[in-house]
DNA sequence: GCCTAAATGCAAGTTGTTTGCAATTAAAAA
DNA sequence: TTTTTAATTGCAAACAACTTGCATTTAGGC
């Protein structure tokens, strides 16, 4: 099973391989968790450009390379989609804000029809609550 | 079965009933589908403060009358949290950004508890893909 | 009707994200 | 390898949704 690399993410896909985005990239197949712009932005030493980073999330969002996980008010989050993390369910701890990927034994149904032609192209399930952490106290 | 009426919302709770929040209310208890805080204040015709209408929902979200239904990047979405009209699924039109209510008939399970002491208190599921009317052409 | 705490409107502030543009750079062409 | 050029970057300014401070108004108990 090959392990994910900038470049092996970025390969056949007519997509300049620049400085940024490997670095962009190496921070998010570093992290295992679900990401936001300015996670990425700190993470990185606030050296690259918000903007940059903005731009490159949404063209890998585009490209299918990453996806979006949740949209808080204050933050979009995104986590890498390649095969070795499929769609899962997330929780999101209302009191600090973290976010955790659940796993699930049945994979989540996908592209699947509503009534009266609605086309589902992604089921999002998440839990909201107290994570383990916020609930010690 | 008794309807709802801004009066009968507000009731017993301590809130002053404000002419303001009879009006946002009633334009709530209208409309039968998901808002935003801009689409208030375009159905009110401009004429109240959008600063009002952001407190009153977040008051009324406090106090549990109306639910967040969806976050999207750009706006946050409500909608009436009263007997009639129990908790469900929405479908996010990714080209329209239309918010339609999906019907079920088991209800979601709430309030449940995930390994690792996750204390859930809501369960999402959002369908997002593509609406009727945009399926059509 | 009077009084007070709470709610409103207005204007200014915050925050996450986007955009315009000139300078840089990857990579195709020569 | 050098040249060429279209895409990408950084910077600064713009945006949009939402929040906040404060003086004025108002609901509702007295």
């Amino acid at each position: 099973m090959d392990k994910c690399t900038p470049e092996s993410l970025l390969e056949g896909r007519n997509i300049k391989i620049t400085r940024q985005r490997q670095i962009v990239l190496g921070a998010i197949i570093g992290t295992g968790k679900p990401f936001s712009a300015s996670d990425l932005h700190d993470s990185l030493g606030s050296e690259m450009d918000l903007a940059t980073i903005y731009r490159n999330l949404e063209m890998l969002c585009g490209e299918g390379i990453i996806r979006q996980v949740m949209n808080e008010k204050e933050r979009q989050y995104y986590e890498l989609a390649c095969k070795h993390n499929p769609e899962h369910p997330h929780f999101y701890c209302n009191i600090c804000g973290k976010i955790y990927c659940m796993k699930q034994d049945k994979p989540m149904r996908l592209k699947s029809r509503l009534p009266g032609d609605f086309t589902v192209e992604q089921t999002v399930l998440q839990y909201r609550g107290i994570c383990p952490d916020c609930g010690k106290e």
